[in-house]
RNA sequence: GCCCGGGUGGCGAAAUUGGUAGACGCAAGGGACUUAAAAUCCCUCGGCUGGUAACGGCCGUGCCGGUUCGAUUCCGGCCCCGGGCACCA
């Protein structure tokens, strides 16, 4: 042991410690049945070129855990890899004149050097980076799998292509409707893609998530939303005249009750029979055009305004027998039921618009059971209610109508009673360069065969120049042939949605070495599923919902034995700064690298951890940051102070747990006793904070037990309470350990408690030194408070009530009044009625 | 537009989940130390108000209403801010 230096110098010390992680390993974790395991990970992130706060941010909540559930004992697997492909590596290359593998690795060295400098207790030897060969060949091999299961499909579906660059834009390159490169206006284009059956797991998804109770609720339910399971009927509207095959429009509707209000139908612009009749009808055919100049984000689809043209078409209403005209209409979604819809103006708000727009009809057949209001002249009456202007269905309320109509349409056969789901499948083609290639070949007829096992992975070439437009793949011809038993054949050259890659890296990350398949089964049903999974709340529905997916695929393939991949999630809020997202665009950013240089890595994630908790934002502070800075140094000074005195009263802590022997805490004089009982109480809510990954209220509490120390133990401190003092900077130091891990070890180090105080036992709450003689009460009149008692701990209720009737100020508030009730919420207060 | 969150002092926040609103920290003001500054330490700190003081009173958790002895917390209605919407990751 040394004395510690007059000043706290966290460059040297941050050195030293992480050098010894290093050196030792200590973060090395391998497969120990005999153990507890914890699988502590937070989302990998995409290398773009240094760590934004919020990084920072997201790994200090993760390191925490980590660190915490090591400190119980746990064999705790923290691992870190990188999310290395996607479209920003593409722009960079062609900004910069380099290709995108450089780029990327260049991002991966610079970001792991300041990992590295924030400490984080991750187990290098596991990383991984989604672009290399022996990662993507085994999502490569899963997906012809996939495909020999019927589970991949391919299909057409709409991109946003550019005219002029002839090229597919992702949403994120189109800006007002415009290419981002040219500013050409995008159309919407069809184009055969590869997709995987998400919806064949719908309702597995969907009842996952009961299970998973340790998720936030927000979170399920966003994704149980976008599952969207419902209950609904296929009605079948037999047209007048056959179309294009067609015989029939066939809708699906969740409210089959206002079926008698049905004054049109609408069909999607790239519905069948639309496109048919576009052929002969240059009206038609001109407003379809005008449809695909439309984006494709549901978001813009959902405020544009509305608009339509009729065909000419009718169809017969499969009740009434009336026929009611057909249209096409721009809000209709191929994607979603049949991709026709019938039109209900009176009780559905998008009909309604349209209706009134085009002076259709508006029909009301739901009147309203209570006194909302109606008034069909202003907005659709959406909610559920009474039939009425339905015939032989008036007065039936909505489940009674749905039977009544579904069992008339079956008798008809024109209905049946089906569940439908908002999900659709998971198109993962991206015509574009920097992910991982799709494996199919063509040989010339319209069937893809997968490339087989052996002759994977199909690598990317690294060593490509970018023109800024068009993906390489389908500018290298060599690279396009690949060969089918000898013969020659092309190569398809779309590579895979990145989403592909972080569906389940959480799982090589058990077996990252693994060369004979996929996920090595020992090792990886050792570790998982994660325990603790921690992101940004923007990835609460696609990234987690296709893990979940991809979870399942695994497990019905052999590879794992468990139903999730994740049991527990935390969502960390955003970093803001002046109320907004922290953002390049916005210039409002903060760089973590000049705060580690100038304050240090512990400063950092104290100041992170402590400014909020970790689901909500969390507003930037510099001061706050000066702060959390001043804290350490005060702990460093105190400490100092007090090192001999605790190297010398160490002996008194018993070895187990490093606390006082209760023999010993029987001789405590009051002083003594009140500070102990103090440091106790703080100690047992900073545990529950801990469980309840509340870390903001522990550093709270680290800082009221300083308090405390330092107002009792000041100057030189009197000898009897040295006891106490090595009890309680033992208890701060074990507390702190995870948030500023290094400071402690040092600190742990040099006042004798240990060599390494990742191997420390977690402090423990004596609830004899939570004890008190007396206990103040709080007495309220009429809900007011108006006094304050002393009792005796475990007074009966008739000597509390006494004493809070006989309160001075009580006694003002209840003078000339009658008592009419005393209430007494026991340790807590005295609730007094009176008038 | 649809789905999901959030709104508490000058600021970040806390509140044993229906029981003293504002713990802990930041900023600010005052004081000590210093030739001075920085650093450090001590005190004050939601608004209004009564009292020389000790100590009190009224209001206050986005807005309006409800339930309750008691509401930041539960219920109903509104306003504002943020996230996601399937090719950003």
């Amino acid at each position: 042991m040394t004395t510690l230096d007059e000043h706290y110098h966290p460059e040297i010390i941050e050195r030293e410690i992480q050098n010894y992680w290093r050196s030792n390993q200590s973060f090395v974790v391998s497969v120990d049945p005999n153990r507890e395991k914890y699988y502590c990970l937070a989302m990998f992130p995409y290398p773009s070129g240094k760590l934004h706060m919020g990084h920072v941010r997201n790994y200090t909540i993760a390191d925490v855990i980590s660190r915490y559930q090591r400190m119980q004992g746990k064999n705790v697997l923290q691992p870190m890899g990188w999310d290395a492909f996607g479209l920003p590596a593409e722009n960079a290359a062609v900004q910069n004149n380099t290709a995108p593998a450089a780029w990327t690795y260049a991002n991966i060295k610079a970001m792991k050097t300041q990992l590295q400098c924030l400490g984080f207790a991750y187990d290098w030897n596991r990383e991984l980076a989604t672009c290399q060969p022996q990662y993507y060949r085994w999502e490569q091999w899963f997906f012809t799998q996939l495909y020999a299961k019927g589970l991949v499909y391919k299909k057409t579906s709409a991109v946003n292509w550019c005219p002029q660059d002839q090229t597919v834009l992702a949403n994120e390159q189109v800006v007002e409707g415009c290419c981002w490169r040219c500013d050409t206006p995008v159309q919407r284009k069809e184009i055969p893609q590869w997709f995987i059956r998400i919806t064949a797991y719908a309702e597995e998804l969907l009842e996952g998530l009961d299970q998973l109770d340790e998720w936030p609720e927000q979170v399920r339910a966003m994704q149980r939303n976008w599952i969207g399971k419902s209950r609904g009927i296929d009605i079948s509207f037999p047209l007048t005249d056959t179309v294009a095959g067609y015989a029939n429009i066939d809708v699906y509707t969740t409210r089959p009750d206002t079926l008698m209000g049905v004054t049109y139908l609408s069909l999607a612009a790239e519905h069948p029979i639309s496109l048919a009749l576009a052929e002969t009808n240059p009206e038609l055919a001109r407003f379809i055009a005008e449809c695909k100049q439309q984006s494709v984000a549901e978001a813009d689809m959902a405020i544009m305004a509305k608009k339509g043209i009729p065909t000419g078409l009718s169809a017969r209403h499969p009740l009434s027998g009336e026929l009611v005209p057909v249209w096409i209409a721009n809000y209709v979604l191929m994607d979603y039921g049949s991709g026709a819809v019938m039109a209900v103006p009176a009780h559905d708000q998008r009909d309604w618009e349209f209706a009134t727009q085009y002076q259709l009809p508006i029909i009301q057949v739901i009147a309203p059971v209570d006194d909302t209001p109606c008034n069909l002249d202003l907005e659709a009456f959406t909610a559920k209610g009474t039939l009425i202007n339905s015939g032989k269905f008036d007065g039936l309320l909505f489940d009674e109508a749905f039977t009544a109509i579904a069992t008339q349409l079956a008798q008809s056969n024109l209905g049946a009673v089906t569940t439908n789901y908002r999900l659709r499948d998971w198109g993962v083609s991206r015509q574009r360069y920097w992910g991982a290639p799709i494996p199919m070949l063509y040989d010339g007829s319209e069937i893809a065969i997968p490339v087989p096992a052996e002759k994977l992975p199909v690598l990317l070439p690294e060593d490509v120049v970018m023109d800024g437009i068009h993906s390489p793949l389908k500018a290298d011809p060599a690279w396009k042939v690949g060969e089918i038993d000898g013969r020659p054949a092309a190569r398809e050259t779309d590579t895979f949605d990145t989403f592909m890659e972080s569906s389940w890296y959480y799982a090589r990350f058990t077996c990252p070495d693994f060369d004979g398949g996929m996920l090595d089964p020992e090792r990886a049903n050792y570790w998982l599923p994660v325990d603790q999974y921690v992101g940004g709340i923007e990835h609460a529905i696609l990234h987690l919902l296709y893990a979940r997916f991809f979870h399942k695929l695994m497990r019905d393939a052999g590879l794992v034995n468990s139903d999730e991949p994740f049991t527990r999630l935390l969502c960390q809020g955003m970093v803001l700064k002046d109320g907004s997202k922290m953002s390049k665009s916005k210039g409002n950013t903060v760089d973590p690298q000049a705060l580690i240089d100038s304050y240090g890595a512990d400063t950092v994630r104290l100041f992170t951890m402590f400014a909020a908790p970790p689901e909500q934002s969390l507003e930037w502070s510099d001061d706050g940051v000066a702060g959390a800075s001043r804290f350490l140094r005060r702990l460093w000074t105190y400490c100092r102070a007090h090192q001999a005195s605790v190297i010398a009263s160490i002996h008194c802590l018993q070895t187990d747990h490093l606390m006082l022997a209760p023999d010993l805490c029987a001789t405590l004089d009051d002083r003594q006793k009140v500070m102990r009982r103090e440091i106790h109480t703080v100690l047992k809510k900073a545990q529950q904070d801990y469980e309840k990954n509340q870390f903001n209220t522990v550093v709270s509490a680290c800082m009221t037990i300083l308090n405390q120390l330092s107002a009792n133990g000041t100057r030189s401190g009197s000898v009897a309470s040295c006891p106490v003092v090595a009890e309680g900077v033992g208890v701060l130091l074990r507390l702190l350990s995870p948030i500023v891990p290094h400071l402690v070890h040092l600190l742990w180090r040099e006042m004798g408690y240990g060599n390494d105080i990742l191997s420390a036992p977690w402090p423990l709450v004596d609830a004899t030194a939570l004890e008190r003689a007396t206990l103040d009460m709080v007495v309220q009149v009429n809900g007011k408070v108006r006094g304050q008692i002393a009792v005796a701990t475990g007074a009966d209720n008739g000597t509390i009530e006494h004493a809070a009737l006989t309160e001075p100020n009580v006694q003002r508030f209840t003078d000339g009044k009658t008592i009419r009730k005393v209430i007494v919420v026991p340790n807590k207060l005295v609730s007094i009625v009176a008038n």
